[in-house]
DNA sequence: CGTTCCTTTGACCGTGGTCAATCAAGGTGG
DNA sequence: CCACCTTGATTGACCACGGTCAAAGGAACG
């Protein structure tokens, strides 16, 4: 039977489906739990190679595949009426995508860098989780994850500044991404951050300089930020 | 044990996760399986009644709720720094809202109208989700839902003008809200439409009077919209 | 060294924001 | 029933941010 006090000090938060039935387990062993769908992504899932700008996911096919980026860029996108492209996220090693569950929603995917993917399929994933009360709530950790970052997503987009959204993009990859103390190596062009921004890349571009120009940052080599006042950055984000 | 030949040939539509072990259902009794869960939420779920222009979740307070409108208008909002505020989403009767998994993610919500709202406790649901596989597969689709929405709501705010989006809402509207065959009841003010497709309230007006002297739309009594051109209307859409 | 692709820079313009005034619609009380 | 007030919507004048178009600059590659 099920131990209900523990489930029920845990809210919603999709953790508490890790408790399974007839176990109990405290929240400082959850981590584990968290790994040990790593390991079963890892044993269902095959690995991938696919070499720089090569499209993974084709919109509008089928989406029975979930994908966990190894190592390399991965981007979502969509490609809209007038030609111009709306990037959905940056996918960096760690990070799943192709968590649409199509109902015609689904986002194309491509390489930005060459990329080492591990490629699980859907329907292997829901027989685990139709026996496995962790497994789905770990989908659903996932998804509502993913739906809080697409939400962030909304506000940048709504009510940002050029500057804004572009000094947001260089904090968030610098905590995200390849990034040393106080610098950022970014894997993608102007143009991806551009789409990804709803902005142009000429804009992205005077954004950049004007960032250097007040002694902000620092590029160097096109792809390489360096933070010179951290503080300023964040005061200009808002 | 479980029969694997019937969640396999589902790629990973949630409602995959609906299949429970050793039980075997076509797709035509997922209809029931949806219904089924809305019993349950009567079951588990209190009843309130809040008059309009009442704040319901407050920014970052626990997300321990889950709301399901019965009748009225619900909306989801932050407000940002600078004061102006950015509206999620409209929830209109059989909606759901409160769908965020906290992490410091929480949306306010406020009503727009007097409503009723079934509030359920996320613990009780979770409690259940744990025992019960189609509990969980119908979080998940509630949730990934909620990111479809979401992910389509970037699009719009990314790359739309504001006759795009004017029109959009307006469509949106019709499709989901209190509407006759060719004319909707808008329960929200122009500046809720105008936070909503991060507009300001004054493009929101001229845009309506544009789309009223083209002869699209006909607007009476300020709320009410009729559509004269429909046609027009989707092709303004783009 | 030349080609190609990406990025930067410049000049110009349009969409939509800002500020302010006016107008319409309820709601309340005399 | 009508003045009065409050709230929400419309309209106008102006301007800034960021988009567009075009050209030049600079890396990377053969």
């Amino acid at each position: 039977m099920l131990t209900h006090s523990a489930v029920l000090k845990n809210a919603f938060h999709p953790a508490a489906l890790l408790d399974q039935p007839a176990k109990l387990k405290p929240a400082s062993e959850r981590q584990a739990d968290e790994e040990s769908l790593d390991r079963w992504m890892q044993l269902i899932g095959g690995v991938s190679y696919y070499p720089r700008r090569v499209q993974i996911i084709h919109e509008d096919e089928a989406a029975d595949r979930l994908y966990k980026v190894i190592s390399g860029t991965v981007c979502t996108f969509k490609v809209l009426s007038d030609g111009r492209r709306q990037i959905g996220g940056f996918y960096l090693p760690g990070d799943i995508f192709g968590l649409e569950y199509a109902e015609g929603h689904t986002l194309a995917a491509e390489t930005i860098t060459n990329a080492k993917v591990l490629v699980i399929r859907k329907n292997v994933l829901a027989a685990l989780a139709s026996r496995n009360a962790a497994m789905a709530g770990h989908l659903l950790l996932l998804t509502a994850r993913e739906l809080a970052r697409v939400q962030d997503r909304v506000l940048l987009l709504s009510s940002k500044s050029a500057q804004e959204r572009v000094v947001g993009f260089l904090l968030e990859m610098s905590k995200r991404g390849a990034s040393t103390a106080n610098s950022v190596e970014l894997s993608m062009s102007r143009q991806d951050i551009a789409d990804y921004l709803g902005l142009t890349i000429e804009t992205v571009s005077r954004t950049l300089w004007a960032l250097e120009n007040c002694g902000a940052i620092e590029i160097s080599r096109r792809r390489r930020i360096q933070f010179r006042s951290r503080s300023r950055l964040v005061q200009l984000q808002q």
